[in-house]
DNA sequence: GTCTATACGATGATAGAC
DNA sequence: GTCTATCATCGTATAGAC
């Protein structure tokens, strides 16, 4: 298939989003500049607009690919047979694939308010489904008995917020590995739930 | 005492915090303007320049007075006698705390990357102190074996993360009652811990 | 203590050359 | 597809009148 030549939009597009989401989870949003990002490319700033249309666009894209991921990621894990191993894969999967990515989490989570009305309503409506998926998964356990759990919708976000934790913090390389880091929260949480 | 005719600064500088502060919850530091600030307070943008040095000094002063009443208020808690009560107290206190000032809590965390160095390291420490706190009462009863927890640092880390998430989402008239999720938040710290 | 006026650079976004 | 040039606006901060 013929290629336009000097045409680079298959990478550049790709770099572009990589420069703004490494700059909008270091300095913000509103402090970064289209002027910053595009030297981050190497490009003129005028050419970011061939691949977004303005800032908040770029923004919110982000955060729709992040959303979409989780839910793919999760939605392709085995379901567990109990729901006590299916909180405690949910726990692990939770902190595994966010460590992964601690970027777009940052940004997804502290530049929602940067979000028009239209594009939050999407985002919100996506991290709506995630938490659903585990809040059904605490419902099973306290209706089967398996956990011993007040209030399954106040579990869900506590326990979402403690997994997420992690992610502010971990670094590579220091005391402790991703791998302890999950069995500790797993446990933490598996505790919580009264299991 | 005499007074200066005109002169308002005793009222006009808690009035610039106060709107600071509000405007920096909602819309995040680097998306205010001080003229936007100034429009609340009902001034021009150059006569905040009588309350703050600059925009960053007054965003550090925001944060450090949040932290300051936060230490000051958990120093003058009743010290509870066994472990279990102290983690209890302590849950009970951050969560209702931090409840009755989210505009304060969410400038505090979101906004320590818009710090300069040696402000952002003062507000560290400050909050270091305060996670200090809770990481003695966890070792307390580790070591007492009133708690099973496998690292204190990390269930330290977990459970603020964990409690202070209501202060994201709590809105008066709700659900729940500030005081059902202080019980409900609390039982699950303490199963969380092992207790 | 607050105002008006202003310095001066940076901002998001667009137009048109190549 | 990218550049240069440009627009209108807004940013923080200061100076000096009252």
């Amino acid at each position: 298939m013929a290629r336009k030549t000097g045409s680079h939009s298959e990478i550049t597009g790709p770099r572009v989003r990589a420069a703004a989401l490494a700059l909008f989870a270091r300095h913000g949003f509103a402090a970064v500049s289209m002027r910053q990002i595009a030297a981050e490319v190497g490009v003129q700033a005028g050419a970011l607009y061939l691949y977004t249309p303005d800032k908040q666009t770029l923004l919110f894209d982000l955060m729709r690919t992040h959303m979409d991921d989780v839910l793919t990621a999760w939605a392709a894990t085995p379901k567990a047979p109990t729901p006590r191993a299916r909180l405690d894969c949910f726990a692990r999967f939770h902190i595994r694939f966010h460590l992964d990515r601690p970027e777009a989490v940052f940004v997804s989570y502290m530049e929602l308010r940067n979000l028009d009305a239209a594009n939050f309503a999407t985002i919100e409506g996506l991290r709506r489904t995630y938490e659903t998926e585990l809040e059904a998964i605490l419902q099973e356990g306290k209706a089967s008995g398996a956990f011993s759990l007040s209030d399954t919708k106040l579990a869900t976000l506590a326990f979402i917020a403690m997994l997420t934790g992690p992610t502010n913090w971990f670094r590579e390389g220091g005391r402790l590995s991703r791998a302890e880091i999950e069995d500790i929260y797993a446990q933490m949480v598996l505790n919580a739930a009264g299991a």
